[in-house]
DNA sequence: CTGTATCCTGCCGGATACTG
DNA sequence: CAGTATCCGGCAGGATACAG
């Protein structure tokens, strides 16, 4: 297996410890990092829409390879996010669906998507200005 | 400069388009990738708590290099989430301040934020009980 | 269909040095 | 203090082949 995740090295120094993203070192970071990564953030909203087969999530979440999406299933699986259900028949069938604690961590993300996606005309019109302005290297 | 970021590719095909994240190629996603990024969403979350200059924000977001979280202002200054305040004394005083999109964003990712911190001790048992279960590969 | 194993490349991002 | 410039190693991640 691969897990080239940060498994094993995200532990807190010692002691209580508040889990406090901030920190390098805490494993609230790292899971924040599979809930908002590039995959983990777009896997997590396909599967709040309903459960999912492999290769359905992997035409949902359009330019995902089989391997990052099979890794950033694992790793939201690990996490207690999402919940695989396989079942032995043949051809295999294997449904992927949020857990609880993984819905609520997905209503939140979605929150976030809906409010950038909703204020892209906003975003664009910044980048135009933003580019406009720092385009003044070389057009004097 | 660098801008090895995505600006150029990131233009939606041609007509009427609704922004949606779950297609590649539409600027959403790179705006997304910005504010869920390692260092954008801790970024913007310092952010909230007040207006920072650069290197107390390089203390903030522990970890960070000088070229990383000067790379993600940019990032988040073109997007116009982040506004940037040059005063020309000297010693030169740089402030760093959230836009009102950029603090509508904060928000949505500080809730999501504490939810995964909060619930860290579900996350860690999900861990062990997932690690324990796939640990059974060599000690029968 | 549902994945895992392997190879290979590009770029992410850290370290360092320099500028205004 | 507030950055930019440059180098460069490592790993994220795509393509492909293969297995159950």
């Amino acid at each position: 297996m691969d897990e080239n995740g940060d498994s094993g090295t995200d532990s807190c120094p010692d002691e209580a410890w508040a889990f406090d993203v901030f920190s390098k070192q805490c494993p609230s970071r790292g899971t924040l990092e599979h809930v908002t990564g590039r995959w983990g953030s777009l896997t997590l909203s396909a599967l709040h829409e309903g459960s999912l087969r492999f290769n359905a999530l992997r035409r949902r979440v359009d330019g995902v390879s089989e391997k990052m999406l099979s890794q950033t299933l694992h790793a939201l699986e690990r996490d207690g996010l999402v919940h695989r259900e396989a079942q032995p028949t043949n051809p295999p069938r294997v449904d992927y669906e949020l857990t609880p604690l993984g819905r609520q961590v997905a209503e939140r993300l979605l929150a976030l998507i809906e409010l950038v996606e909703g204020r892209m005309d906003e975003v664009l019109a910044a980048r135009g200005r933003y580019d406009e302005v720092h385009a003044a290297r070389g057009t004097p």
